[in-house]
DNA sequence: GTACAACTTCAAGCTGGCTTGAGGTCAAGG
DNA sequence: CCTTGACCTCAAGCCAGCTTGAAGTTGTAC
């Protein structure tokens, strides 16, 4: 059994997040000693999963829902196909903007307004904009 | 020469985008008809960049230094460069995400817990995060 | 000349993911 | 027994990037 302060040496993460987390009921402490909270070691794994789905571009609901009402991982893995769907996407657009950046660097034109590579993008990228105005 | 609701149309921004933009110095409306903002075609090309630039994942600050003060882009090269760096990173990590989740959506074993990919995984975005608080 | 829609300003609110601060409690060590 | 400091709670604050609302002004059409 861990105290708090022992599960943000362990784990990097600020108590704070912690009380927050357990807050929003993405982590469980198993109980108190007095006031004080304390973990069951399996907090740790949580919270890696935590952080895992958070650079995964998970919300906190999102990973909320990854736990069953036990605190064991229950993941769907429908959701997890689409998420992977979802970086296809993100990834795609960044490689675009990426290569994008990358010749406007390297571009003669005096002005990059004048580059068309450099006004398809930004055409690409106020395209974008609107329809997530339109569709969501 | 267009007012608000025209640069809206045609652009796909909210008025009240316009403006904010205006008010931190992103965009210049070239001047008043009584009270009411007149802007110069220009804008659009301006908004255009500023979407570019937001899907680039520049934050509205940065993108204001890529116009010179007559509104004209002025986009440092190196700028650019290093973007194109950071989107690098950002590419090879959600790449790792993606592919994690697409093992881990098919992975046999019976908790996610118990699939060494997927431990590695999480191990890996936990570190990333310890990693993070320390240094910045 | 008057109605009205389209504009204006300014301040405050919203989302997500926390952090911070004030003030209170309590277990362990001396 | 008393101090100490690690913990607690709760409310408020912060960040970016806007949006919303109330209340005021104005160009334009009739």
């Amino acid at each position: 059994m861990l105290d708090i302060s022992e599960v943000v040496r362990r784990s990097g993460v600020p108590a704070s997040t912690l009380r927050y987390y357990e807050e929003k009921g993405l982590i469980l402490s198993t109980g108190r000693r007095g006031l004080k909270r304390v973990f069951a070691p399996r907090v740790l794994d949580q919270l890696a999963l935590i952080a895992l789905g958070r650079s995964a571009g998970f919300s906190l609901d999102e990973i909320g829902d990854m736990f069953d009402a036990g605190g064991e991982p229950s993941i769907d893995r429908q959701a997890l196909l689409e998420k992977a769907d979802e970086l296809d996407d993100t990834i795609r657009k960044l490689t675009a903007m990426r290569d994008g950046l990358r010749h406007a660097a390297k571009c003669p034109a005096p002005s990059h307004l004048e580059c068309g590579q450099f006004r398809r993008l930004m055409n690409i990228a106020s395209a974008r904009m609107k329809a997530e105005k339109q569709g969501g």
